[in-house]
DNA sequence: AGAAGGACCAGTGGTCCGTA
DNA sequence: AGAAGGACCAGTGGTCCGTA
């Protein structure tokens, strides 16, 4: 009875409501696809430089039980999801690049989990937001801190914040373009690339996406009823910037050229 | 030169933009203006007994100047809003309730510089805005700390965000129903009430306007392009939601009496 | 090595209460 | 007394880095 909430219990079987998805077919699409200067150089170049001085962490939870045990190291415990005191959840296995409707083998997680764990986050802000209504508070309209504690309570323990934010854009990618999503996975499973390259690659169509909606990612976010709930994540929001200047920059070389002749490209157009 | 800023600076009679009038002609209004239960006793009802254990508040900035002063009870004090070291920044003058139109004599201000530092709010939030769409920088659609921040680097000092959000309920009322505002005001201004009074007095005529709209009070403020960069305040959402529960019992009463019959109003129109 | 997530941190929303 | 606002606090968004 291992695992039960994520690869070992079949879930994708279950009836799960179909993805909706938008249709996209913006005809504004300028200097999408081309050149993608920094794909790989942006990476590094976005990095905060933030030196942090990290505190060794204090074990603060040391419950001791009725035996006066202190809950020694038991190595070999055959009950994990146990409510029983002492027993730490183990982690939950790691992902996989998986292709669609397969399910991860061994003590892995496919993609369509990962997937689904969005799904089941947008079920538990939807709770709070009925109770919060109801009581009169104010009413979260995102995947916000108290969702993620009230999913916790809820006994959803695999899910929280770190995982559910550094996957975001691959959701995103999933939600706004299921096909390119899915080829995608294909790509990177066929390549045997792990699960951090295949999410790597997930920013550029992303990018290019935003391009076609006037590099306004959040404008792409909120106008998906799915995606509208989570908040955009920075690196995503910032590739989108760096590479609208790229594209700012090309066009008015294309204009006035590269040396500095003091005419923008504005003015060449009498604008 | 004192006061540049508030009351003596005849700031009203600059050409101010007119504050957009919206016309919430609602036709679906039920038990809006009848009752009105708690307006008296629904203030304690809901204050939180929130007892928070204080400390002293600790002088931090004696910055000492360059003579070694520690810059003494200085009463005479000629220079207020010089940028000069070791010159606090006096007070604002207290408001007190005017009619529309009327300037504040003394060492008052009056209720129309209070709603025009809503308007300059909104001013440094389209400024920050701004700055943050070019930065490619997450984007706030509130008055926001940052924003208050922003106001106080741009030489706004009299704006702060206590007294901002204090009448945020007032300057909503100025917003959604000005011809209410207004009578209102004449009126407090003739019996002689002080500003405190005139404040709790805007809340009934929010809460009618809430009720009219279904009791989403978050919804009346987000309609109005001035008011829905205004967190909705506490007090307002708590005597809203205490309007609504009192309506909905009072609905009952009339369908099933007050006495526990096990029916519900629903089940009475066989819904 | 690649990856999951506890736990930290800077800055937020909210407003109390020492101050004038 | 009535009122303005510095400064505090609980809980947020964000993600690092000790862990497995």
């Amino acid at each position: 009875a291992l695992d039960a909430l994520s690869q070992e219990d079949d879930w994708t079987g279950l009836s799960e409501e179909p993805v909706q998805h938008q249709d996209h077919t913006d005809a504004a699409g300028i200097n999408c696809g081309g050149r993608g200067g920094h794909w790989e150089a942006g990476q590094t170049t976005i990095k905060k430089q933030q030196q942090r001085r990290r505190k060794k962490a204090i074990v603060t939870s040391v419950e001791t039980d009725d035996d006066g045990n202190e809950g020694e190291d038991d190595d070999g415990m055959d009950i994990v999801n146990g409510s029983g005191s002492g027993m730490e959840r183990q982690r939950e296995h790691p992902f996989i690049v998986t292709e669609p409707g397969e399910v991860a083998r061994g003590k892995k997680n496919g993609l369509d989990y990962l997937f689904h764990l969005y799904e089941q986050c947008r079920e538990f802000l939807l709770q709070v937001q009925t109770i919060a209504k109801d009581r009169g508070e104010k009413c979260p309209t995102k995947v916000t801190n108290q969702v993620f504690r009230y999913a916790k309570k809820s006994g959803a323990n695999y899910i929280n914040k770190p995982k559910m934010r550094h996957y975001v854009h691959c959701y995103a990618l999933h939600c706004l373009d299921e096909e390119a999503s899915n080829a995608l996975r294909r790509t990177f499973k066929e390549r045997g690339e792990n699960v951090g390259s295949w999410r790597q690659a997930c920013y550029k169509p992303l990018v290019d996406i935003a391009c076609r909606h006037g590099w306004d990612i959040d404008a792409v976010f909120n106008a998906h009823p799915r995606l509208s709930i989570w908040y955009v994540p920075t690196k995503l929001r910032q590739l989108c910037h760096l590479e609208r200047n790229n594209a700012v920059a090309a066009a008015a070389a294309l204009v006035g050229g590269i040396s500095c002749e003091g005419s923008s490209a504005s003015g060449r157009f009498g604008v």
